[in-house]
DNA sequence: TTGTATGCGTTATCAC
DNA sequence: GTGATAACGCATACAA
């Protein structure tokens, strides 16, 4: 591998020199500068990035960390990818251009990941941490050492900086809608797995809303995972039933998805016999028939304010940490009943 | 930050000693490595990845770089995103428990894509190129100053590695499918961008099969960039004729999507009045209706193939190239003509 | 404008 | 078993 000692006695320079012109640096002579790079050019020299970061105490590199649900490939092409690699685009965007990479990791809680994710403080200025990839006092620790920005994390949270999108902005619209236009009075809620903060929040805003509303009431709330198969799962208890809900709130829209298909393998009407909402607006919630009514989150969004926060924070250690609320809103199409999709023949 | 340094005054060792401690040498007295281990954790040190690298001559980190199609959020998120995160997380997979990492980049053709590779090649042990970010010889040259795979590159490469679906054997089984079962006999293909070499492809492979079979032609090629978009465009293409080919064949799913929607919207009915076909499988190619017939990528399976290759290629770098051709299968669902999805009441 | 010398945090090669 | 010490490749303070 060619090193700047290499460019530099070929072009007769010392290495400071070389090193000016890699950088940039305006003292140098024009024709040295031509030179010099015409030797890089010639020998095909590429810094290390390594020796430079040991230098400048920068690595110059973001780390971005998330959780990989679900074992086999199936679950994983279904179930949390399409959130967290939007994520993975909008703060490879905000990167490009400033000199830092995005290095990744995924992994699911536990004792392996968190050591990973510590180990991987070594390799970066700073890291975006996305969902709740272990406990809050683990990740604060880790935190005190490195620069870290949490996406879709705790709203309580009141020592790191945290964006999330709001879920009882979107859940709330939701609910006024199904109560107020549609006159439902029976709902349902297909709920997340109790482990995720968004999932407790969204039930619980489902619940308020519900409760606040004049004479409606849950019907039941069922738990899934998350997973397009936990939602046809849930859509099974409903069928066992004597008699259907007249709306099912799903707490996200591959859960939503997963009933919808259950319902109608079983021949049930949506949203003619119960209408049927999801959470997230994932690009399938558009291509399902009905569409899907759900509440769009601000994926891209969170992305990226995350990472330009992060930026900051690295450049600003001592700023005082916040969280950062980002509102959701409510996306009504057919399913919920309003309207008809082209498939209703 | 505390330092090697640190723990071994603290600890009354040598650095070498700490040294030794991190790595797990065994030639280490049970006590001292005790009581530098306690040290570590209570100075929460984490060893310097840049440090360790100069030292080692090696990152452990490995970098990927994809195309990133289309300018604004939208496009981003329809179009080739699904390829290309599935790649991430199946490299990703692969790289776990190795001790390296996964570092990104998107970018889309250009210069200034290509000096980011260029430099990126500094901080990186290996290269996972995905589909054709630069020139061929641009890439060998790269290929040459470091460990490199491409996956979904050209598979007429004989200096890289690439691994590559083999559009061949599926756009086969589906023609033979459309002419043979449904005795289909006008068909129009939608093709992708003409700089993409799996456009091209499958474009050449279906033409092939079309005049293999006994009586059908091809009535029309319309061209698209494999957006959901460009699909709609063509479909109105489709609309404005005085009438419809039997089949539409399309490049990708998403475009077969958009012509999906746009042939709905106006009425005509798939597969009834016009069969249609897609490429890729992806998975909201099950969720439209009629459910999308369609030939199955191996997306996973490139991703990982091409990050085993490449560590094995990093331990050993003069093995020769080789390109890979993992085949294609059709499959077949009810947009082509078979059965009937749930939708059709 | 250019060169010299030193530090950056680890690992590894020696001695002890 | 353990400890000095020399790399590793680049950047920069200081000299010239």
């Amino acid at each position: 591998m060619t090193t700047v000692y290499d460019v530099a006695r070929v072009a007769g320079v010392s290495t400071a020199t070389v090193s000016r012109v890699i950088r940039g640096s305006s003292l140098v002579s024009q024709d040295t500068r031509e030179r010099v790079l015409a030797v890089i050019d010639a020998l095909g020299f590429v810094p290390d990035a390594n020796a430079q970061g040991l230098s400048n105490r920068r690595k110059n590199v973001i780390g971005l960390a998330g959780l990989e649900r679900g074992g086999n490939e199936i679950d994983v092409e279904h179930s949390s990818v399409l959130f967290i690699d939007q994520i993975v685009h909008a703060a490879e965007g905000v990167l490009r251009g400033t000199g830092f990479s995005l290095l990744l990791t995924f992994g699911s809680r536990g004792e392996e990941f968190e050591q990973r994710l510590w180990s991987l403080s070594g390799k970066v200025d700073g890291l975006l941490v996305v969902e709740e990839v272990m406990a809050a006092g683990e990740l604060r620790e880790l935190a005190s050492r490195i620069p870290l920005v949490v996406i879709a994390g705790r709203r309580t949270e009141t020592a790191l900086d945290v964006f999330v999108a709001d879920n009882l902005t979107g859940m709330n619209a939701l609910v006024a809608h199904l109560l107020g236009q549609h006159r439902y009075s029976r709902l349902c809620f297909v709920a997340g797995p109790k482990d995720a903060p968004d999932a407790r929040e969204r039930q619980i805003a489902f619940e308020e809303a519900v409760l606040a509303g004049p004479d409606a009431v849950i019907d039941q709330v069922i738990h899934g995972d998350f997973s397009e198969g936990s939602g046809s799962a849930a859509a099974r208890v409903l069928l066992s039933r004597t008699s259907l809900p007249e709306a099912a709130v799903c707490a996200n829209d591959q859960m939503a998805i997963g009933v919808l298909r259950e319902l109608q393998r079983a021949g049930v009407r949506v949203p003619q016999e119960v209408a049927l909402t999801g959470f997230d607006d994932i690009y399938p919630s558009r291509l399902v028939d009905p569409q899907l009514t759900t509440v769009s989150q601000p994926v891209r969004e969170l992305g990226t304010r995350a990472a330009q926060r992060l930026l900051t924070r690295i450049a600003e250690r001592e700023m005082p940490a916040s969280v950062q609320l980002l509102p959701t809103t409510a996306v009504i199409r057919a399913s919920c009943g309003c309207g008809h999709s082209h498939g209703d023949h």
